[in-house]
DNA sequence: TCGACTGAAAGTGTATACACTTTTTGTTTT
DNA sequence: AAAACAAAAAGTGTATACACTTTCAGTCGA
């Protein structure tokens, strides 16, 4: 099972939805997505339900697969699971902190500030993710990882793709003071940076609500 | 999408998996479950695929599906993110305790009680877990509820199952004290408590590691 | 006796077929 | 002109067919 087409659909998906390419609302057709993958529906369908796990879409029963459009509740309640868990990870990191890992972390946001620069946006919208991803990896904890790695492309199809230039920046700024603290071990002033930077992330959002792109094969060309 | 039919295989399955009718490692063949359930092989990997994304089983490219046998190392990581977590809902729970929400709470552990002192192993597994899912729908935020829920049936599988009357007993009794900490609004006792109670289920697991069963219809009949 | 080969059996991966549901469109009726 | 209906079109849900891979049994050769 998990051939390696379905997860060359998802990611394809994946991408397009969190890029906004196919906006909030887009109805998913299985027929067209195979036409477009050159696949049948089979795979189509696997993928579909994949995504529908990672919360991107929508499956409604014998109506179809529909681009997530989260509600602002929603997000908060992402937002507020990501602090409980951040704020305990940040904690645990500071106590188990070592000089490579300080390195790790410092050549990781030296590429964000390098994609933001650049304006990559994709680029920096992934990496600016993954900075948190990279602190629980770097405790290894893999299932740690896992479970923020859902959490934060569950909040990117709300967030961080609205981002502007600015926050990404100023994202960029707090995750090097986070990664000061830490070096630092200075435990506390950590914690609070990490939550004021998810406070700052979340305050950013944008409930945006555009109409649906039907175009598909537009967009995932 | 989401027929109820493959629903209930997947309850089925789920129910036999943490009820350990079926051991970790045990193939499972699609043709048989098709058999079994009456289905095609369609709605069976459907089926297999969603108990994969929740780890109850691992599917292997062209080799199927064998139910999981998550390593102690992933034990333990499961529970360092429920103690994150956990640690944090419960001060976050402190601050907006209600007496209502603590008579939910009491009526819960009641429930358990009456389960443990009953012996009945599968009801008391389900609703100790089913205390800290509480917590978090009661804190009304669904989002974190749905997480945990996932975190705790993948315990399940090594751990809950396994505990003795004596440590469900235990366990209900601490559920007890978190209640009567968190209606007096007393934080660090109950943070406290909430931390040694997931120590204490994380001391008691046993890794045994029980031959397959092949005999699938037996374990589901 | 043991290991390497070979063919058959079993099983997974993908495509396709068909039933049934929803959506759309065109027509009729008020 | 708007609402109600009907037939057709489009789309989803499930079963089945078939290709390809893995597994297993049996045979041969060292």
């Amino acid at each position: 099972m998990e051939t390696s087409s379905t997860r060359q659909i998802v990611e394809s998906l994946t991408k397009a939805i969190v890029e906004h390419r196919l906006h909030p609302g887009t109805k998913l057709a299985e027929q067209k997505l195979a036409d477009h993958f050159g696949v049948s529906r089979t795979l189509v369908r696997q993928a579909l339900f994949q995504l529908s796990q990672n919360r991107l879409i929508r499956l409604e029963p014998a109506r179809g697969a529909f681009v997530a459009a989260p509600s602002v509740e929603e997000a908060k309640q992402v937002f507020a699971v990501r602090r409980m868990l951040e704020t305990e990870m940040t904690r645990a990191f500071v106590r188990q902190v070592t000089p490579s890992k300080i390195k790790a972390l410092r050549e990781h946001v030296a590429q964000e500030k390098r994609a933001v620069d650049n304006q990559d946006v994709p680029g920096r919208t992934e990496l600016l993710g993954d900075f948190h991803v990279r602190l629980a990896e770097l405790m290894g904890n893999q299932v740690l990882a896992e479970l923020l790695r859902e959490l934060i492309s569950r909040c990117a199809l709300i967030t961080l793709m609205y981002q502007s230039t600015n926050a990404a920046e100023h994202s960029n700024e707090e995750h090097v003071a986070i990664v000061k603290a830490l070096a630092a071990k200075d435990e506390e002033t950590a914690v609070r940076l990490m939550n004021e930077h998810l406070m700052h992330v979340e305050e950013n959002l944008t409930f945006d609500r555009k109409l649906p792109s039907n175009d598909i094969s537009l967009a995932l060309s």
